[in-house]
DNA sequence: TTCTATACAGTGATTTAATCACCTGTTTAC
DNA sequence: GTAAACAGGTGATTAAATCACTGTATAGAA
């Protein structure tokens, strides 16, 4: 990718942009790279050293918390045109919790080294309100799935999850079982139970690595 | 309270205050009342119109979420020297969620309300910036609440539970099960079962409203 | 004082979901 | 071609939430 290329892309987050100096611009270009990333790749975690703040240009990027006995929690995903702040984790004082972060699909994303963006949060106070206003956003998605998980019985999240999939990749879904219980919160003999169960019902049809949504009303009728 | 002791107290809150122009602090000043708030009175909710930013003086809020059918989960508590901001929500964009607060003790504050603490956001980024980094704190709280339901056994959390309280107001805890249970996002009769079995096992002692930690050496082997 | 409504707590039965143990079939890497 | 890793299935057990009901202490009204 070269700095045109680069600085083109960037304009696109005004939040983080538009009240950048010339000289800061070119600091973030020098410190930016292009990285790509393969499916189930882990970016950030307890861990490994800390990757930085990465903009997403396409794929998508898999947020979650673990517990001591391996068990994952998704907390939310990152698209494309969005920021990943918790990567950057090192030097934000206010996180301090551990997150992980995989790439879900092929992904591609700029990346702003941590040194740069701790930089750049010292000296420009917008950064700094980009970096807090970022974290602000994710704290929402985090609500709603903890909502999710407390409140909704386990049918109905399965149902919800479907349902979001079906709307944004169309009737098949290639997810494994295991990887649809990471997301949800829950174990994977649970998913293929209710997933056996939802096909008595004639609501889907599971094969191995795929599953068929064949009546999105009756689907609909679990939300 | 007079003018000077509220400009003495508000200028405890330096990333909040540090930042104002001289016209902005007076213009806090005439927008900002001291509110009393009893013990189990509500400050803060989905319907309930917005009250604002809370400087916390004295006392104890508790922020929580609430399911349709009126399930509780405590989120986390708002100590005296810190800022409820979720009751200002109405002027927050990022915060999508509806979160309530209460009283848990006998609390005082200092309220900004909305309408002029969404002014100052426009007009000073510093402002925005206090805003977006109480949040993120809040963030981090949640996360720490969400790992300990997620993750934790019940036992532990009840145990974990009695131990903070012990360390901040002694070994008598007078909340009632139902109280414990909305804390942590449990069922009274499940706390009063596990209370009891604690009791066997000669940790604590059960009496109406009252629990008596009575080994504090058994309660750590808990946690 | 006594009555009564209400908040608080105890308990058995049931249901939901997580966990454990173990098994089969399929795909992939060497 | 074979072993290892991955995907999925199933019964048994356990943890916790939920439901339905009971008794009891306490504050306020009659």
């Amino acid at each position: 990718m070269e700095v045109r290329e680069k600085l083109e892309f960037l304009s696109r987050y005004p939040d983080f942009w538009r009240h950048l100096s010339e000289e800061e611009k070119a600091f973030v270009c020098h410190n930016t790279e292009v990285i790509n990333y393969h499916p189930g790749q882990n970016i950030h975690s307890a861990d490994s050293e800390c990757i930085g703040v990465l903009f997403v240009k396409s794929g998508c990027l898999r947020v979650y918390i673990m517990s001591e006995e391996g068990k994952e929690v998704t907390l939310y995903r990152v698209s494309p045109g969005e920021v990943c702040i918790l990567s950057a984790s090192c030097v934000l004082s206010e996180i301090t919790f551990d997150a992980y972060v995989d790439a879900e699909e092929p992904s591609e994303a700029v990346v702003l080294n941590p040194f740069a963006f701790s930089k750049l949060i010292e000296k420009n106070i917008y950064v700094e309100n980009f970096s807090n206003k970022m974290k602000a956003i994710r704290f929402s998605d985090v609500m709603w799935t903890m909502q999710q998980i407390l409140f909704f019985s386990f049918d109905k999240r399965l149902a919800i999850f479907l349902y979001e999939e079906l709307i944004k990749n169309g009737p098949i879904i290639r997810y494994s079982h295991m990887e649809i219980a990471k997301y949800l919160g829950s174990a994977r003999e649970v998913v293929s139970r209710m997933l056996k169960y939802f096909e008595n019902e004639g609501v889907v049809k599971v094969s191995r690595k795929e599953i068929e949504i064949i009546d999105k009303k009756k689907l609909m009728e679990r939300l």
